[in-house]
DNA sequence: TATTGTTATACTCTATAACTATA
DNA sequence: TATAGTTATAGAGTATAACAATA
């Protein structure tokens, strides 16, 4: 359980709220961004954590239902982590049984990576739970500022072609 | 130079964009934050690197410009990082004499943490940098957008108490 | 020659546990 | 007893370099 404790620390000292009191970080879409990724990370690989299955490796089983089977070079592109990374990851998949490595017959060099029915299953679940953590840690938006938030987000990645 | 390289995976495989091509992905507040913030993340580690400077330490430098001296515990309370973290990081920038740490007079235990001549000048330019950066990543958004965005997210770190 | 997967290795960031000095 | 700082250690996540198999 190597979960980080971002919660814990300052909830029992609110009055150090680090953006309220610090103005320049209010400002700095590096914080706000950086530090609301982690919150919202922390909950979901917690909430994950008995099925298990941590958020990277969700987003890889959701590129999978996707997509369909795709080469573990190709998984590393999507998903934007380095092909030795990725070894481990499916790895770790593997081993619980949520994808086969399947030669590749048309390029023997390559593996292709089957979503298997418990991963199927595995996926399904974890994409309620995430879901249910997400509403929660959306709560204090209503839907109209989170679906601008959101369109902003996607116009950032569009843009910086990530 | 342990920089990750989310740029060029993609770059040169456009068409791979998970945000456009993996519908779920598009839904993910995880995915969304975490992935912007990764990218500014990593330009900002890049552009202030020749100071050199992490983001995390320009935020502690931050802190105490805004806050005046504070001892290690609390500096670790406000910046949300474990107390032997924060040992380290004070430890690389008193290297540098960005800081200084002098015993507390008033508790002998703690040690309060200094900004020095050197430290604010480097926390000056490292602003500089950094609004730069910041305002580059945040090119595709209207003043609107960006500020509707920061407001969001300020509620959601002032909702989730961090 | 170039690419895919792999292994070995290392770096960064973070944490936990146990210690010392002080309260 | 409790807290501040420290040290030693470990784990997660990531990378680079070198290699074998295949194209």
């Amino acid at each position: 359980m190597a979960m980080t404790k971002l919660s814990e620390h300052v909830l029992d000292q609110p009055q150090e709220n680090s953006v309220e009191l610090v103005p320049g970080l209010a400002h700095s879409a590096g914080f706000l961004i950086n530090r609301s990724g982690r919150i919202i990370r922390e909950r979901i690989t917690a909430a994950l954590e008995p099925l298990p299955l941590t958020p990277q490796e969700l987003g890889i089983l959701r590129i999978l239902e996707a997509r369909g089977p795709l080469s573990q070079h190709a998984l590393s592109r999507v998903h934007s982590i380095d092909r030795t990374t990725m070894v481990h990851v499916i790895d770790g998949l593997e081993h619980r049984e949520f994808v086969v490595r399947m030669r590749n017959t048309s390029d023997r060099r390559s593996h292709l990576v089957y979503l298997t029915p418990r991963g199927r299953k595995t996926l399904a679940r974890a994409i309620k739970i995430a879901q249910k953590v997400q509403d929660e840690f959306l709560a204090p938006l209503s839907t109209e500022e989170w679906e601008s938030m959101r369109l902003s987000l996607i116009k950032l990645l569009s843009h910086h072609r990530l």
